[in-house]
Formats: C-alpha cells, structure tokens, sequence
DNA sequence: GGCATATTAAATGCATGCAATTTGTTGCAT
DNA sequence: ATGCAACAAATTGCATGCATTTAATATGCC
C-alpha cells in the first residue's frame, strides 16, 4: 500500500484502467490524442510497468491503439470503421431488443413504459445532455430485461467504443424529437410482444444515430485536423 | 482473425499469445489448468513481464480467468455461462447470415453452393474432424460475405471462447446428418434471398449445437467430479 | 489422533535498469 | 533556401529484483 486511496477493491491496474476509459468515453481524451507511459506513470503515482498493463487492457477494449514501438493513442476512427461498428451495434441491439421482448418481465414492463412516458417531459424540457442521460437509461433497461449477459457485455463494450464519436447525436435539431418517436414505437411493440418488430425498429433506430454521428465525425475531421497531435493533461 | 485489436504484430507477446490461444482453443490446455508465469517464461526463453503481457490479453478475449494473486487458469465454465455464450453465438451468426444474404456477391453465391453440395459426401465418408473442418469453412464463408468485420471480430472471438467446450459437438450419432440438413436450409434460403429466413435458420442451428455442447460439458463435468473424488488422498 | 495455528516456501505484482527503435534536430551539400 | 543525412534525445520493450500476498507444511494443543 505505497498510495494509499482505499485499494481494497481491485487492483492498481484496473483503477487506472477505469479512470482511463472513462476519460477518453468521456471526451476528457480525444481520439488521436497519445499516452505517453512516462506521464502516466507520474500521474498515477507508479511505475511504467502497470500503465503498460493497462494499455493492454485498453487496447483490447479497442478504445486506444497501439503501434509497435510508436506508443499508444487514443482511437481514431475513419468513417467507413465508423459505420462498422455503428452496424455491430445495431445489430446487437437489435438481438437485445428481441430477446428482451420474449423475456421480460411484468415489474420491467411497467418501469419501462413509465420510463418512456415519463420521458415526454426531457424532450422539452432538458436539454441534449439530460435526454442523452435517459436515453442510456431506456437502453440500459432493455438491455437488463434481455438477460442475455454476455450480449450485454458486448454491446456495452460496443458502446464505449463508439462514445468519443457520438457525444453531439443530441445536439443536431430535431434529433431529440425523432429518436422519442422512434423509442414509443419500440415500447409499443414491446407491449403487444412483436419480437420481431422490436428487433427491426431498434435496428433502424441505432443505424439512424449512426447517420447523424458519421455526419458529426466528418465534420469534426475536416476542422481539426492539424490539431490533434500532441495533448497532455 | 481479421483485425487483431488487443495484439501488437511482430512482437514478442503477440507471438506468444498466439501460441498459448491455439493451445487453449485446440484443447491441448484444457479449462481449469494452471498457466504459471515463470514456467511460461522459460518455455518461451523470456522474462516474465511479456508473459504478464500476454497473460492480460488472453484474459481480454476470455480465454483464461485472472484470480488476483493467485494466478491463471484456462476459462472453465458453468453450464449457465456456455448457454448463455452460446446464445450471443447464436444472434452474432443469425446477424452475420441475415446480411450476408444482402450482400453475397454472385461469386460468393457459387463458391458457397459449392462448397454445400461437396460437402455431402464429407457426411458418410469422413470423420467428425473432416467435417468440422468444412463446418467452419461454411461459417467463415457466411462471415465475409457479410462484409461486417466488427460483427465477424465479435463472432470469431466468441467461437474462440466456445471452441474448448465444443469439440465433440459432431462425435454425437446423427449429428452431421442433422446439421447438413440445417445447412441445407440456409442455403437454399440464401439463394432465395430471403434474408429474414437466413437469420432464423441460422439461430435455430447454432441453438442446437449449442444443446448439444451443453449436454456433453454436463457430461464432462460429471465425469471429472467423478475422477476428482477418485484421486483425493 | 484430529484440528487449529504458526511458520515456511512459492508465486504474484510492481519498481527499476538497460538495450533497441524511433523521432526531432542540426549540419551539410545541392 | 530546400532536401538529405547523420547525430542526439527521448521513448518503448524486455529483463531483473524485491516486497506483498497466498498456498502448503509442520508444529503444538486439545
């Protein structure tokens, strides 16, 4: 216990992994930016050997890059990458939604369609970041009622993968309003139990996020490009 | 592997990596074995910090499970876990098949209608081995045509998981006869291009592996609890 | 003789050191 | 002035060493 921060819990690595991740899904890092392991190393108060694990752990979650020899950054992503996951997503959602309809259950009904019907209010009322909150809750709900652990686990790693490149989806006009119409069009046909339909219309509903980022993720290429270099913290 | 994303190339540790992820996934190290750093270390002629390395990898993909300070071990499963498993399988192939049949070029249409129709004679006159060898050549087939490489990412690595508890699945009498006949029916769907159809043949099928699995890891479970209580002092 | 405790041995987790590769700079030639 | 090349500084990647934790063994007590 050389730092002592109640590490009672998990590991020295995997604090450090979490921290970091929430960083970069968080925005605090943004895509390209390095992590030298030396600062790191200081930041954490430990030695560069630790750090190197954790950008293992990072690199596997695919939320930075490692190029041999050439340290690691966060992860860019080329439009057409992009889209990938974006379909990955989708579809994992899709098969999430779908189970979740055949599965869930009457306690997960009810909040579910409070959930939603409370949510009429945030699209007024709040704004992008209080419905971006809900909207987490909404899918998160869908994703607990699946009871399909290991899909969930891939979707919420999916997730974290495509955050640093979705955080403004809220922010284009009308969007908050479009995706409240496309999730009453989820609840409904999860409340007559259309398996089917609900996989479809959850599919069609992330790939029209994946739209709008894409367009974001562009614009953002083509403003800064001769800025993401070097940043430290 | 398509897009190898935790892993450096031409390192030292990915090297290793690769070796120790054929091992488990042939089944040369079976769930539950003990992977010692140190004699890892000197079966690879390097220190113990990159078998640490790969040790987290490995971890990343699920292949074994780290127990802090106590080591780790080739992943072991409960039954639960391997269905629920099997289930994400199950919705990543019925995914991948569903676009596939978008997407398959009209070369790819051929060379997998090919590939089916040689495959009959694999039924009667080769082994269990010949023909898990052409299943997962029709899988991977199925897999490209997609043309969805994070969604093949996931279901390659996920096979990866299942394959150290799958190996017998075509030793099962009738097995391949039966498994023809639901690949037949994904064929045929494809041609048709009914890519709805696709999706629900392909999640029927590896649903019934997945039946198939669970009941001989039952088995195996039984029979070491068995051979455990023989070889107590 | 059986069980609990204390001691010993081994293995893990992190720190540090050193060689190899890369990047940035300076000098030189065109 | 520009481009190329060699040099230097910094960074990565692996080896080794040491403290802490865990598993195993032996001892003492009931």
């Amino acid at each position: 216990m050389s730092t002592g921060q109640g590490a009672r819990k998990g590991s020295v690595v995997d604090r450090i992994v979490q921290s970091l991740a929430d960083d970069i899904v968080s925005g605090r890092l943004t895509p390209g930016t390095k992590l030298d392991a030396q600062g790191m190393a200081e930041r954490f108060g430990v030695s560069r050997t630790p750090i190197r694990e954790t950008f293992g752990h990072l690199s596997a979650m695919g939320l930075v890059t490692h190029r041999p020899n050439r340290g690691v950054i966060v992860s860019t992503m080329h439009p057409d990458d992009l889209s990938d996951l974006y379909e990955a997503m989708a579809e994992l959602e899709a098969s999430l939604a779908r189970l979740a309809t055949l599965r869930m259950s009457r306690e997960q009904r009810e909040r579910l369609q409070k959930l939603h019907q409370e949510s009429v209010h945030l699209v007024r009322d709040v704004g992008a970041e209080g419905y971006a909150r809900f909207n987490q809750d909404f899918h998160d709900l869908i994703f607990e009622a699946a009871q399909s652990p290991q899909l969930q686990d891939l979707a919420v790693a999916t997730r974290a993968r495509l955050a640093p490149f979705r955080r403004a989806q809220f922010r284009v006009s009308n969007r908050i309003s479009k995706s409240w119409e496309e999730h009453d069009a989820i609840v409904r046909a999860i409340m007559v139990g259309d398996a089917d339909s609900v996989g479809r219309l959850m599919r069609l509903h992330v790939q029209t996020v994946s739209a709008i980022s894409a367009e974001f993720v562009a614009e953002q290429r083509t403003l800064g490009q001769a800025e993401a270099k070097g940043k430290k913290t």
